[in-house]
DNA sequence: CACCGTATGTATACGGCGTAAGCTTACGGA
DNA sequence: TCCGTAAGCTTACGCCGTATACATACGGTG
């Protein structure tokens, strides 16, 4: 039992938990089988023995992350809420890796906890009113928009060292206010909401929010 | 005048549109400088008279895409079915090469054609009563759900072999339908739509429909 | 017409990447 | 004790981006 745990000096575990590490604070470009096996003193090609190949590493990463998702108890509130509830979960795990969400995409129909999920949104949106059909497209473009909310989090996204990234919002807001006036009155005096939102929490309600709303609105219509 | 433009072998124009070419049918990450300097008879290092990096590159083919959105005149019609149009001209552009549609993220509050779609996204959500502020905000998150919208288009997103398209599909299908109907009665049941959407057609016309019914749906809340 | 700065393309090289093919080793059951 | 098999190793190939240094030829200036 034990020789069989210590046998394999190689747990694919912990190559994820690397990965994850790596990819978290340097890119998902970054990870690379070589700087795995590196940092576990290993040949590169070991690796191909737990994991297929990059694709199949990355899905797993993606794997990870949905295994993060707590879904919230279902309560006696409307659907809409409870969706509100639902979607604020899922965007609540993949925060904790904003570089690494879309890697989640493809694994939801796959991986348990995405099936989980899933099942449960298709659920409140049948509930709502929704055919069968029409709550897996809607449920489909709902998650894409919130995988696109967090990969695109302007203030996660930026480089992690504050001096450069407050450096790289001046230069962004100041060639926004290099522009005409009169040309682009809007964009202009808007520049600082569209370099960088004001708060991260509001951006992510803001997020959830349109996207319910959406979800409501397109209902009776 | 003649020798000024028989001298520079390299077009960088005629370059992006071999990118774009490549891209469309490989996918961006099989653009390469080295493939492109061979596709004009020239060494890899040549490009680099012309772009930066692979990133200024990657810049150029957003700024490309952004060219093609032709925006819609101002009209008379009601704020909200304006954005629609607007929006929807968007969408239409970034459909053209599904593949690199993010790439216009970055582009748009630098190349022109973004920033006048910007202004003018601004001004509709500015007459439907949004402050400047919560418009560039919400503005901006509906062009990234779109851009979403267009890269994980389920339908140009696979493979162009029909067959082996259709193989795919079928595999998807399968390992959905597998799933015990007890545990997850919804998914199994609703396997074709959330595999794939039944029209392209419908599946676009939804994500605007989404976005628009959103940025309604949060005014008045 | 001669000259030269500058813009353009070239040659070479480095380090990194994914991964195919074949080999070695050592664990655990028979 | 022996051996099948799973795990890791070695080597190698062909990609990639790009730094540095060099060659060339165009076009404006004297």
């Amino acid at each position: 039992m034990i020789t069989k745990e210590t046998a394999r000096r190689l747990d694919p575990v912990r190559v994820i938990d690397t990965a994850l590490a790596i990819a978290d604070d340097e890119g998902p470009a970054a990870v690379s089988f070589r700087k795995l096996a590196a940092q576990h003193d290993v040949t590169p090609m070991a690796l191909y023995r737990h994991f297929k190949d990059k694709d199949d590493l990355l899905a797993a990463l993606g794997d990870r992350l949905l295994a993060d998702v707590v879904l919230p108890e279902p309560t006696d509130e409307p659907w809409d809420q409870q969706m509100h509830a639902l979607l604020s979960a899922f965007v609540a795990a993949l925060r904790a890796h904003p570089r690494l969400a879309d890697l989640t995409l493809a694994r939801i129909l796959v991986a348990e906890p995405g099936l989980a999920l899933a099942e449960r949104a298709l659920g409140l949106l049948v509930e709502g009113g929704f055919a069968v059909d029409d709550a897996a497209e809607i449920g489909r473009q709902s998650i894409c928009s919130l995988i696109a909310l967090v990969t695109t989090d302007p203030i996660a996204r930026e480089v992690s060292d504050p001096e450069a990234r407050e450096a790289s919002l001046r230069r962004k807001r100041a060639s926004l206010g290099a522009l005409s006036p009169t040309q682009y009155p809007l964009v202009t005096s808007a520049a600082g909401a569209l370099v960088c939102p004001s708060s991260q929490e509001r951006y992510y309600a803001v997020g959830v929010d349109l996207v319910v709303a959406g979800i409501r609105g397109v209902l009776d219509q």
